[in-house]
DNA sequence: TCCTCTTGCTACAATAAACGTAGCAATACG
DNA sequence: CGTATTGCTACGTTTATTGTAGCAAGAGGA
């Protein structure tokens, strides 16, 4: 049995066993960051985790280790040595859906 | 100055003074059970407090309340009296950018 | 080699968020 | 009056996130 440090606790993403993968996608993107990070690699974005650090905000480096760790092995994101971090084929799909969500947000800040 | 219950506390939305809507949208999506109350809002479905909170894996009503206040806040949640909660013409737009999120989910799903 | 820099990543103590249980006030029945 | 349901909150415990610091490994350069 490998150690855990701290920030590899918890890998089950809540409703992944429940056979409706949304509930699980839904659990995965709802955690802090993620949705960020997702955002923050767009357009085939590499970015190293001090860069994605300086782009979220300069976040804590035990959540974003945390949240890549949870999106590498979900599959849409993962590290490209000498490169960074990146969106996989998968991921890119998924930031797709973010575009719409982009225009939305400007008619939504409008809106209030 | 009103009391402030336990419940009613941080509305502030972490980015929303930076003046980049989708910032403000991200996290507040970001949050915990926000999604997911999205979700089963779904369809112009209204539910009650306690229905949703069955629907959402009987999660602890202190953040269902919490996020409820947010996303009706936000204008994307509404509470018609003697009906439920539902989403408003603004929720149901964005409730839009989900049906393919769905797809995707199982989509991914599989690839694990 | 040694020094310096950057990389990905982790420890750890402190704070904030979420959980779970219980229950209140208001409303609507009978 | 009882009873049941509504939206919502109190409060003590557990979990997640924050912030600061720093480690080990790798890539240069002198």
């Amino acid at each position: 049995m490998p150690k855990q440090g701290s920030a590899m606790k918890k890998r089950t993403v809540r409703g992944s066993t429940s056979g409706r993968p949304i509930m699980a996608l839904l659990d995965l993107l709802g955690r802090r960051w993620s949705l960020r990070i997702v955002w923050e690699l767009r357009d085939d974005r590499a970015l190293t985790s001090r860069a994605l650090r300086s782009a979220c905000d300069e976040a804590s480096p035990t959540v974003l280790q945390a949240r890549l760790s949870e999106l590498r092995e979900a599959g849409l994101v993962e590290l490209v040595a000498g490169d960074g971090y990146r969106l996989t084929g998968l991921g890119k799909e998924l930031f797709e859906y973010f575009l719409p969500l982009h225009r939305f947000a400007e008619r939504w800040s409008k809106s209030l």
